[in-house]
DNA sequence: GTAGGGTTAG
């Protein structure tokens, strides 16, 4: 036997505990319980100390003899036993504990058949668990909850809500656990609140249990302001509550509201687990502020630099930062990697205009034996859209499904339009598009109503709109592209009609918004907002770029344009399209030599598209610009995207 | 004996 160490003597009692339970578990091992004796009480001795021991084996031999000699052991002894099969995954034993204690002669408890529902539940054996519940006796509040978590896990929402009103008319109050599973099973904002409300009926509310499910289900449904009233009117809370509202505006891209709650919840003496920091991670993500994305991978590195959900967080974010360095350099020091891994770079990679390197770290990834999932075969058939690689987009498309074994589904469809609609094969764009098996969505058209735009399509362009603003009637978007193809083409008068169409309809065009970090702050430009304290040097100093790179070959180009105006008067709206003034004062403020990096919250336009290549030459300066789409890295005189988005 | 939170997509 090893020799055991102490070297803190304040662990002297803890150790020898430790010993203790070694050797008796050595001894366990060695001297397997013998099963010498037939006598009663020995039996159910023997039986239940192997149950309380987790010593299933040993349990299950004991009781092969008491159901030869009809001997019974106590509701609760049988109940440990079945949870020590649930722990291990031991189904057969499980149903033979089941059939041993409905033999005749034993009258199992309630609570008994509980637990077995319980079990056959998790090991998601429904009917056997709804057929318990069908024939016990009586059934007490445990008896229906465990139901009804049954089925709210199960996702079979309306039989989980059947049985909250069966539970009630028969007489059964709901309890805390009721609510906290019943809640996993609202689909749908009214239900929700009608439940809300009986649970603060029944003086329910205070549940920290309760209020985080009602805080997901309200996030769910995008309604924070109801997710955070509930949570502030919360008394105590713990770490999990914390996690739910963080999470809620973290996944409701409100990155700024997670990151003030995270605040709050250091201040109240909260440590962050795993769940805080990849929501803190995925709210940082959102906003693309590669410092403060730093700062938290620092948190992670305390808590855990090995853990693979956060790990897959990090790459996420470096990724969405605009930094493929940093989520190469992590990618590679990770010490597990899983699909998601795979999947976040492959799509991450294709995004940022490293669309090759995207299509190789596929076949790495083969090679490495990782299967591909529905989410990587987006990435891989957005890498050929953007790269413009036809051939090798419909080959992945069409054997995704015989040699991957994922059937395509609407992003896939989507990714394979905009490889046709950006290759021009409008037609045969429109074709894939009727013969899809998911049915086209909003998300279809408008990439098909794109690639018109692209392509000068009006008449097409014209039939993709209207299918988006069918599904979609209040899409600004869709109507400003709209009216930008008809203004390409000099449509004046149905740009007109657009317009008049908006103004009934009362849908206001999005203003373009570009965010840039500096020194941790975030500075946002929006079109004609001068509420920037710097408007006018900023301003200055774009029309001296502009004079400057006028020199280089710098011309206008107003086909972006979204105004029925010519010529000079043409060029003040994009002189003052946000992105330009974050880029300019990124050059003003950011230490020479660093990357000037700019979220914006519509796509980028093919003035700003050109000032930003010509500027990043001019300059020396990498510039990279995130829109709600893509990324656009300038260095040298050109952009990662190959001037093709 | 029954309950709550987090990562990859156009």
């Amino acid at each position: 036997m090893k020799s055991i160490s102490i070297c803190n003597p304040k662990s002297i009692s803890a150790t020898i505990a430790f010993a203790l339970q070694s050797l008796l578990q050595f001894h366990h091992q060695c001297h397997p319980t013998p099963l010498q004796s037939h006598s009663p009480n020995t039996l159910l001795d023997e039986f239940t100390a192997s149950c309380y021991r987790k010593d299933l084996p040993a349990a299950m031999k004991a009781l092969s003899f008491m159901q030869k000699h009809q001997i019974w052991a106590d509701s609760v002894t049988y109940s440990e036993l079945i949870k020590c099969c649930l722990a291990r995954g031991a189904i057969q034993e499980a149903k033979l504990v089941h059939k041993h204690v409905f033999s005749n002669g034993y009258n199992p408890k309630t609570f008994l058949i509980n637990t077995l529902m319980n079990m056959y539940a998790k090991f998601n054996l429904l009917n056997e668990a709804q057929e318990l519940f069908d024939e016990m006796p009586e059934r007490n509040v445990v008896s229906w909850t465990t139901m009804i978590g049954a089925f709210s896990n199960a996702k079979m929402n309306d039989k989980a809500m059947e049985f909250l009103i069966l539970m009630i008319r028969n007489g059964i109050r709901p309890n805390m656990f009721t609510y906290s599973s019943v809640l996993g099973s609202c689909n749908g904002l009214p239900i929700l609140k009608q439940i809300h409300c009986s649970i603060t009926k029944a003086g329910l509310e205070s549940d920290v249990y309760v209020r985080s499910a009602l805080i997901g289900k309200y996030s769910k449904w995008g309604e924070l302001q109801n997710a955070l009233t509930t949570f502030n009117e919360m008394e105590t809370s713990d770490l999990i509550v914390w996690n739910t509202i963080i999470g809620a505006f973290a996944q409701n891209n409100n990155g700024d509201e997670a990151l003030n709650l995270f605040k709050r919840m250091k201040k109240s003496g909260f440590m962050s687990d795993q769940a805080t920091l990849t929501s803190v991670l995925r709210a940082v993500t959102g906003m693309a502020l590669l410092e403060l994305g730093r700062q938290v991978h620092v948190h992670v590195l305390k808590y855990n630099n090995q853990d693979l959900i956060l790990g897959n967080a990090l790459l996420d974010m470096y990724c969405k930062c605009g930094s493929m360095e940093d989520a190469r350099f992590e990618f590679t020091k990770m010490v597990e990697k899983d699909v998601i891994s795979w999947s976040t770079m492959i799509n991450g990679l294709a995004q940022n205009g490293f669309s090759h390197e995207a299509l190789k770290m596929f076949q790495t990834m083969e090679a490495s034996g990782s299967k591909p999932n529905y989410i990587t075969m987006v990435g891989i058939l957005f890498a050929c859209s953007h790269a413009g690689l036809v051939e090798k987009g419909r080959f992945y498309f069409e054997k995704m499904e015989s040699i991957y074994g994922i059937k395509p589904g609407r992003e896939h469809y989507g990714c394979m339009v905009d490889l046709l609609g950006r290759a021009g094969q409008l037609n045969e764009a429109v074709k894939l598009i009727h013969t899809m098996e998911p049915g086209p969505d909003v998300v279809t058209w408008r990439t098909l109503l794109s690639a018109c735009g692209m392509h000068r399509d009006t008449g097409l362009a014209a039939y993709a709109a209207n299918r988006v603003l069918e599904l979609d009637p209040e899409d600004s978007g869709t109507y400003s592209l709209l009216s930008n193809i008809y203004a390409n083409t000099q449509r004046w008068e149905d740009v007109e009609k657009v317009r008049k169409t908006m103004r009934g309809k009362n849908v206001k065009k999005e203003p373009g918004c570009s965010w840039i970090e500096v020194n941790k702050e975030i500075h946002a430009f929006i079109v004609r907002d001068d509420s920037h304290p710097e408007i006018e040097k900023i301003m200055r100093e774009v029309n001296c770029y502009v004079k400057r790179l006028r020199e280089v070959g710098y011309v206008h180009d107003t086909s972006f344009v979204l105004q029925d105006v010519e010529g000079e008067q043409m060029e003040d709206p994009l002189l003052c399209h946000s992105e330009k003034l974050a880029i300019v004062y990124g050059l003003m403020v950011l230490v020479k030599g660093k990357t000037i990096r700019i979220r914006k919250n519509i796509r980028i336009c093919g003035d700003c598209h050109l000032f930003a290549k010509l500027l990043a030459k001019m300059e020396n300066r990498n510039i990279v610009i995130r829109d709600p789409i893509r990324y656009h890295h300038f260095q040298g005189g050109v952009c990662s995207c190959g001037d093709y988005w």
